[in-house]
DNA sequence: TTGTATGCGTTATCAG
DNA sequence: CTGATAACGCATACAA
């Protein structure tokens, strides 16, 4: 490779010092307007661009921005392989990082020692987190002083970090009591685990839509894993069974498993059973039957984890923001059979 | 932040010098024993982890490794947002660099300046393609010598690097002999672009079958953009009142925006239309009706990739491969009416 | 075997 | 206002 020019070759070039250099490219400093031009036309003409590890060596940045999603059998796939959510999202906080000079560093992370070393060792200047973490890595956080947000994670876990929601409570409502509105009355809540707080809230605006008409909740339905295709179509097997009439998922990629499961068993979807998902993802629009779901907005929610930490790190401190859900009414809900 | 305990931290509680200890730490020379194992004791116990940035500076590599996606109107989801089968990818990807002590830095690039400079920048010490670029971009890369290996590429874009791909040829065939095999006569070819290599190769297999059968080979379906849900759906759209008895699809997302244009114009599949898709992402199992496909393991794909360009960086230059595909049938396919 | 000195490309400090 | 010079943290050629 040719050798890139450094900030040596344009000061020789120009006839000046290297720091004068550095001031004119940084605009750091008052510099006649000569020494300026000449500068400028050294380092056009050699193509200069500065070198960011060396940048970083003396800035104690590094203008990257780490995105950390949790591993799961040493693997991040286990979480993101089947869910275009994390498309939609990694695509949107991309964009920002980029747009405003930043890279992208992207990684998977399990024990909290392994954490704190990445970030230091990268010198990354922020932070995003993409889902429910380990307890101790919050720990963990509080004692470094590195801007971050968190996205999909309650107060409980934060402490001192802007954490990006959307209104989960509502969501899990809103499925709910669109069901009981249709006449159901036996409705399974199908959870990946109420370890998760996001699964709690929805959970919570599930049986508030039952407690508001005086019906007793029913208990929920938990599926061994992650939000998995596979979950979700083990849980419908042993629904098919069931006097279900509904059932609540808390994502799109379960309840087509559930679907897919109950279209084996026989049992029809929306005739037989209603369905409902959570996220809205691309493809719920163009399934058969297209998914009623919970819909949430999240290209604008990377969006704006990935402003707010942009934000934080240029030292104007972002406070948390919780987006709106909306229902989505769509073909795999119907009145319950007579 | 507390700082953080450097070479010099260790060296002074150890007694030694600066170099004793990077000696020992990087197993560079012999050092005896004694010396080494009081530079290892103050490594610990100071929890010393060498700054990637100030060796990335005297080595002249980051032990990072970049995945670039192309950019369609400045953002990287026109490609990825809605394809479970860059999930996959990156999945595979990150794990192998994080085995190998690396890390993944991932950007969406679109200029070819853009992309030399990034690289340079960054000190990147390899380069992972995921997709088809301008032709302008492998002109940049030649002049660099930055190890990279290409996925989905096919040689005449390439020069020398190695490509990794699946045999898509192989996969247009077998799904058009699938279908006519089954009896169909009038099959349509959905392709998002004939400018993309993989996309003729496709075609390319497709034609090939009919060839061998002595039929003619009907003229390709072209969708306007990438391969996105609603492309399919508009071609299908358009196809639900022709002749077509069964359509080929070069990807699995393409193929259910297909089939949901036909059940909304009221055909059905597979009683009316057989559709086919391509990928064998994970949803195509659970969809209904489940998605007659040609499969590829994107993992393994992923993982070969990374672990040809590891290898090429440690001074191995690794061949491409050509990972086999099979068709799985399912049941979007049947044989024609009568 | 170990320590010293220098370089990597920038930015920050401090004289002039 | 400008320009040497010293960090930044680490690796390495060279000297001891």
């Amino acid at each position: 490779m040719k050798r890139r020019a450094t900030i040596k070759d344009v000061a020789e070039r120009a006839g000046v010092s290297k720091a004068a250099v550095s001031y004119v490219l940084n605009d750091i400093r008052k510099v006649s307007a000569e020494t300026k031009a000449r500068v400028l036309q050294a380092a056009s003409e050699l193509d200069y661009q500065p070198d960011f590890t060396a940048r970083s060596l003396t800035k104690r940045t590094s203008n990257m921005i780490g995105v950390i999603l949790p591993l799961v059998d040493a693997s991040i796939a286990n979480v993101m392989q089947e869910n275009t959510y994390y498309n939609e999202m990694i695509s949107a906080i991309e964009k920002v990082a980029r747009e405003n000079g930043f890279d992208v560093l992207l990684t998977g992370l399990a024990r909290p020692e392994e954490y704190r070393n990445w970030v230091q060792k990268r010198r990354l200047d922020g932070l995003l987190f993409l889902g429910l973490f380990p307890a101790s890595i919050y720990a963990e956080m509080r004692s470094m002083e590195v801007p971050a947000v968190l996205i999909d994670t309650y107060e409980e876990h934060t402490g001192k970090y802007p954490s990006v929601n959307i209104n989960d409570e509502k969501g899990g409502f809103l499925a709910a009591e669109h069901l009981l509105s249709l006449g159901h009355e036996n409705i399974a809540f199908l959870t990946t685990g109420l370890e998760n707080p996001v699964e709690v809230h929805r959970y919570k605006g599930f049986t508030r839509a039952f407690q508001e008409r005086g019906m007793t909740v029913p208990s929920p339905e938990t599926a061994e894993t992650t939000h998995r295709l596979e979950s979700g179509w083990m849980i419908g097997k042993k629904l098919a069974g069931s006097s279900r009439t509904a059932i609540v998922c808390t994502s799109d990629i379960t309840a087509f498993g559930v679907i897919r499961a109950l279209y084996e068993a026989g049992v029809r979807v929306p005739e037989d059973v209603s369905v409902t998902g959570f996220d809205d993802i691309h493809i719920s629009r163009y399934t058969t039957p297209s998914l009623t779901t919970v819909r949430q907005h999240i290209m604008q929610k990377g969006t704006a984890a990935a402003e707010k930490l942009i934000e934080t790190m240029k030292g104007h401190p972002a406070a948390g923001e919780t987006f709106d859900v909306k229902l989505v009414i769509r073909e795999s809900t119907a009145p319950p059979k007579q």
